[in-house]
RNA sequence: GUCCUGGUAGCUCAGCUGGAUAGAGCAAUGGCCUUCUAAGCCAUCGGUCAGGGGUUCGAAUCCCUUCCAGGACGCCA
């Protein structure tokens, strides 16, 4: 039987209960308690009806709990504290989810809610990728692991910003830098960049053709650089195990001509004007303080059309869902991305924007200003000298995305091993370690749990709810609850493993203990995965 | 000025679609390795959940308000 299979039982049965003795129907909650000692499942019903019925909670919880019939799931019922009704499950119950978990235990069957587009990170090619593209790819990517976990059925996308005049300005500051090698140059670009990875592609420019590149236009050296920082964006984003199943870019938007038939598409909604010898469009309509430029006086586009036609393109290909992963200083932009969604004859709601606020960096207890322009950003690159990548992610995504959170470099990498993710990691090396020692002793695992002590009764509680955790996280697009549930699980299996022996005199004890380290394993090896790292057996 | 997000232990943060005694890590103190990995376990210390008001059986959680911090408000991208 199921677990949720059981709590609707019990859910069906309170409220026929309460129908036939109040004459009323409330929605029935089923919860789990924090404290095991309250039983596996809880109800709020009582007191729910107390300002209804004008009863005393507690005696509206002895009706309740006189007339429930237990069954073989559930041996006792309780009443406690201010009018709760707690219900303890039987052996059985505790057996059936241990016999429940394999390694596709948490797997939810396909929801068939639509298809997601799940767009993160793209950071414009225009140098390398820094600390906050490592959270926004840290959390997204957990994100769409756990949404597939759950049964959604998602894609993910980069969006390569190479069609706007930052290229350009990539192009200048290459050309500069270049330059300056064997040359005297004039003035800085006003908008260029000055970062490391910048003056690496000049020097790696120079190395490769000498000065014979001297006369080349701007283009050329955009294009290099262009070439040079995709690859490397690619390549750092793999070396922290994160893969796009496409990247999108905006020059193909033009050069389709999408951005000007998604202009025709939002003109025939009645959406656009002119004024000022610019095109608008009505985005106070819908969501936005005031209306936005969408075709500037000269003819060109604002950046803004180009995310219309891009987001049309997204509907075009058989998106349903769209989510960007956007960070804190782009909020300002929702508003006008979902009024030209609305534009566009597309669901508002069907277009989502967790934001991602801001990491700022600390060196020794100091802020430090990051700047792309100045190049005083931190790159991930630089980062992963100092840390190890998994657990560079494990900090990223442990934090709810709506904490400014401050990432001190020098305490991160004096303390990484402090990192959860070791904790986590070391649970499932001891199980691993203990299990092999099974297979050495000739241990086989029993047929279920002989006996079942009161911390095993909790592990197995909490356990029984990882497919929930999924849920709940894929649904609220949290993944940092998956950590915060891995890692008590992990407190859990500590204790466990310190207080209970699994090599006694008693054989049947040790093999308990496989089915359970067993179960355990399963988890933390799921669970690991759905946040994008891979479980190791040993440390 | 308008909008967004925060404010919980000395520090970093969970908990927030209202529930039982507000939790964890770090830091501090004291225990536990002749036996399955001490990157661990156990115990102690530490709180006006920013302030005030409201809603109700019950508020860290919801509403109003004040204060503090960060961010956003271009015919930039």
């Amino acid at each position: 039987m199921i677990i949720t299979d059981i709590e609707q039982k019990i859910i069906n049965q309170l409220s026929l209960i309460v129908k036939n003795n109040f004459e009323t129907e409330i929605e029935v909650e089923l919860e789990k308690p924090k404290d095991i000692k309250n039983g596996t499942f809880s109800t709020n019903t009582a007191m729910k009806l107390t300002k209804q019925l004008k009863k005393n909670p507690r005696e509206i919880a002895t009706l309740i709990t006189e007339q429930f019939e237990c069954d073989e799931y559930i041996e006792k019922v309780e009443i406690a504290g201010p009018g709760f009704i707690n219900f303890f499950t039987t052996t059985k119950y505790l057996n059936d989810i241990v016999a429940t978990i394999d390694e596709n235990y948490g797997q939810h069957p396909k929801l068939n809610n639509g298809k997601y587009l799940v767009e993160y990170v793209s950071a414009n090619p225009t140098g390398d990728l820094h600390l906050g593209h490592a959270r926004g790819g840290a959390y997204g990517d957990a994100l769409i692991r756990i949404m597939k976990k759950a049964g959604y059925d998602v894609t993910s996308e980069y969006y390569i910003n190479d069609a706007g005049s930052q290229m350009n300005n990539l192009g200048l500051s290459v050309q500069y830098f270049y330059l300056e090698k064997f040359t005297t140059v004039g003035e800085f670009p006003e908008d260029g960049y000055r970062g490391q990875d910048i003056k690496d592609i000049a020097a790696q420019l120079f190395a490769e053709f000498g000065e014979t590149k001297k006369d080349e236009p701007v283009e050329f050296f955009t294009e290099y650089g262009y070439a040079r920082n995709l690859a490397e964006i690619k390549k750092i984003l793999a070396d922290v195990n994160i893969t796009f199943d496409s990247w999108f870019s905006e020059r193909e938007l033009y050069k389709n001509n999408e951005v000007a038939d998604a202009l025709n598409t939002l003109n025939a909604s009645g959406d656009l004007y002119e004024e000022d010898g610019a095109m608008w469009l009505r985005t106070s309509k819908y969501f936005d303080e005031k209306d936005r430029a969408i075709q500037k006086s000269d003819g060109s586009f604002t950046y803004l059309a180009a995310d219309v036609a891009y987001h049309l393109n997204k509907y075009n290909r058989g998106f349903d869902h769209l989510i960007d992963i956007w960070g804190a200083d782009h909020h300002g932009y929702v508003a006008r991305v979902r009024s030209s969604i609305q534009s566009l004859g597309q669901q508002p709601e069907a277009f989502e924007v967790p934001l991602i606020q801001m990491v700022s960096i600390l060196n020794n207890n100091e802020k430090v200003k990051m700047s792309k322009r100045a190049g005083t950003s931190v790159t991930i690159k630089d980062l992963l000298k100092e840390i190890d990548s998994e657990a560079l992610r494990y900090f990223f995504v442990m934090r709810s995305p709506d904490t400014q959170l401050d990432f001190d470099i020098k305490v991160a990498s004096e303390q990484s091993m402090d990192n959860p993710m070791y904790y986590i990691q070391y649970a499932n090396a001891r199980i691993s370690s203990v299990l092999n020692d099974c297979v050495k002793k000739e241990i086989t695992p029993g047929a279920q749990l002989t006996s079942i002590s009161e911390l095993e009764t909790e592990i197995i509680s909490h356990l029984s709810i990882y497919p929930k955790v999924i849920s709940e996280a894929a649904n609220k697009r949290l993944p940092h609850i998956m950590c915060n549930y891995l890692y008590d699980l992990a407190a859990l299996f500590h204790r466990y493993y310190n207080q209970e022996r699994v090599f006694t005199e008693d054989p049947s004890v040790a093999q308990n203990k496989m089915l359970m380290y067993t179960a355990i394993k399963h988890v933390l090896v799921s669970g690991l995965d759905v946040i994008g790292i891979v479980a190791k057996d040993e440390m």
